[in-house]
RNA sequence: GUCCCCGUAGCUUAACGGAUAAAGUAGCAGCCUUCGAAGCUGUUGAUGGGGGUUCGAUUCCCUCCGGGGACACCA
């Protein structure tokens, strides 16, 4: 808050002059420092000193900045750091108290719809580990937007339709089951049997103009049971959908997009393709040898309709990073199409999950179901929570999904989302140290607090004066500062798709929270002014934690 | 072969071009008669190699080495 205040007012002041204002290490170098006498120094040929020199004299002399500091200083080799006022923070505390529930909103996207399509699982296929890293990365971009004011379109497409639906269905032929298993086994004809190929093709031709009622009736069941397993998952993980997107029903209308322009598109070898190379990218087939649309015509459809149906100002599609180059050449046709669609439209690649094993792949039937996996965290989570004294069966059977969801959705958000995980579930879901348990420890430990404070828990808040209250212990302020910076951390989330920022931050607060809590003793103090103030700060950070945690989809718990 | 991404403590990861490279884990040494020890304190330990740009490079550019991904009718 404070951070952007700061940018706000010198931007203000040097206009065009590119600066940062950062948040050191070391909290002893200041609570906030900026860089910009380094470009001020160069741009006026003076020492990066003299320039500081006009940069405090600036902040100091500010009606608004000015009374916020208790001192603005140079630090060699040109930066200026800003030490914030004991006072302030006091004050500020009442505030953040205030706001606590919805603390950390920013305004920054009011007004703009934005759309975010993720999870994506394939009807007739496994919901795998895959889908659970786009689910928990794709719905905490979705809740940082609207925590900074979006309206937000939670969209899921869904491949209801193209060859690999053609191998389930004749796997269910064969007498396979279509969550799974009929389409694991006929990928692997497909690829090994050059007669169950053709018998595949097929199928998939009938199943495409939809002449073949029997065949209908299989894909019917099949569709439909999956649709219905998904559905229990996506409970389970706490997303709704706004909308769901089929493949089977966008097909019709890329086919059209396709042939609408010959100039982007040109024939080759029996089918309609997009030359990337022109663009320093690599060609894909848009339209089959057989006059099918592929993946490519189908998302033409999708995304002409997500602006037709939604009007998004920015459109996000969350997907593994194995498809990056694909989204490139995509990406370039629909900007030679839809050129206003194409500017809005962002892929938002993330790293696979990977096993000790190898990659996880979906057609060598490899598919660690996500289901599976959350059950045996659940496992782990129990032995775990048994170990724990004055927790009741009741209460342990209550929390351990919970428990096991947000070690799992941690895992995968406290990392660079670009980047790949490797996933020993022995080692990775670990529930001590940066964990989402450690989290959802720290909450219900100073919760455990506010419940024995009782009434004097609740009566805090007309009790608490912050000019009169007592908090000046330095980790007092410090926790208050850092509380300060939450929403500069929700909007830098979200701007760089980055949740392990907030991760990050909320590891820091709970750091300090812990390390606080075991400084002092909050409830034995016989001071009942220190007390009701410190009541007050652990309330806010339990509120913080609280929301924090809420953006990444995990649970905060009371008892753990 | 071409293009893209990634190489940071033993391991898993941070760091909008900024200061003494930050955490977790593992190791070692400590802290429970007081609000919850899944915690806290201390300690050992790192930018793949070589050039360049910059006041300043983990970050940008070139090159080499190593790993992953994509590259015509799958998604």
């Amino acid at each position: 808050m404070i951070q952007g205040l700061l940018k706000h007012r010198m931007a203000a002041h040097w206009p065009g002059v590119n600066f940062d204002i950062l948040i050191p290490d070391d909290p002893a170098l200041g609570d906030y420092s900026t860089n910009i006498a380094f470009t001020l120094a160069q741009q006026q040929h003076q020492s990066p000193a003299d320039a500081a020199e006009r940069v405090i004299q600036f902040v100091k002399d500010d009606a608004v900045l000015g009374p916020v500091f208790e001192k603005v200083v140079f630090a060699a080799p040109g930066f200026v750091n800003f030490f914030l006022k004991a006072s302030f923070l006091q004050q500020h505390l009442a505030d953040i108290y205030r706001k606590r529930s919805a603390y950390g909103s920013s305004p920054i996207n009011k007004g703009k719809t934005v759309m975010v399509e993720y999870t994506d699982p394939n009807p007739f296929k496994q919901f795998h580990i895959g889908h659970l890293m786009s689910n928990a990365i794709g719905e905490t971009i979705a809740r940082l937007y609207e925590a900074t004011g979006a309206k937000v379109i939670r969209v899921n497409w869904q491949g209801d339709a193209g060859l690999h639906i053609a191998m389930a269905v004749w796997g269910m032929q064969k007498g396979h089951d279509y969550l799974g298993p009929a389409y694991t086994f006929g990928a692997r004809a497909y690829q090994d049997n050059p007669e169950a190929k053709k018998e595949i093709e097929a199928i998939n031709k009938k199943l495409y103009d939809r002449s073949d009622s029997k065949l209908n009736m299989l894909y019917q069941k099949g569709r439909e049971g999956s649709l219905r397993h998904f559905e229990t998952l996506y409970q389970r993980l706490g997303t709704k959908f706004t909308h769901y997107f089929f493949e089977s029903e966008m097909a019709p209308r890329g086919v059209e997009i396709v042939r609408q322009h010959p100039d982007v598109f040109e024939a080759s070898e029996g089918a309609t393709i997009f030359r990337g190379e022109k663009y320093g990218l690599h060609t894909r087939v848009f339209i089959n040898a057989q006059g099918l649309p592929t993946y490519e015509a189908k998302e033409l459809g999708l995304n002409q309709e997500k602006f037709r149906l939604y009007k998004p100002d920015l459109s996000l599609i969350v997907t593994g990073n194995e498809i990056t180059e694909y989204f490139k050449v995509l990406l370039q046709a629909m900007q030679l199409i839809m050129p206003e669609v194409a500017s809005r439209t962002r892929h938002v690649p993330h790293g696979m999950l990977r096993l000790p094993s190898g990659k996880m792949s979906s057609r060598t039937g490899e598919v660690v179901p996500a289901e599976q996996f959350i059950d045996e965290v659940k496992t782990y989570v129990d032995e775990k929570l048994a170990q724990r004294e004055g927790l009741s069966t009741k209460e342990r059977e209550g929390i351990r999904e919970s428990v096991a969801l947000a070690a799992i959705r941690y895992t995968m958000l406290r990392q660079g989302i670009g980047r790949d995980i490797t996933f020993d579930v022995k080692t990775a879901v670990a529930f001590e140290g940066d964990s989402g348990p450690y989290l959802q420890y720290t909450h219900a430990r100073l919760s455990a607090v506010l419940t024995k404070a009782g009434v004097l828990a609740r009566l805090s808040r007309y009790v608490y004066r912050p000019s009169a209250h007592t908090l000046n212990e330095n980790l007092e302020l410090r926790l208050i500062k850092h509380m300060l910076d939450f929403s500069s951390v929700i909007v830098r989330s979200t701007q760089l798709h980055a949740p392990n920022a907030l991760a990050s931050y909320l590891h820091g607060l709970a750091t300090l929270a812990n390390r606080y809590y075991e400084s002092i003793h909050i409830l034995s103090d016989e001071q009942t002014a220190r007390k009701a103030a410190r009541l007050v700060l652990v309330e806010t950070i339990v509120a913080i934690l609280k929301r924090g945690l809420d953006l990444l989809g995990i649970r905060a718990l009371k008892r753990i």
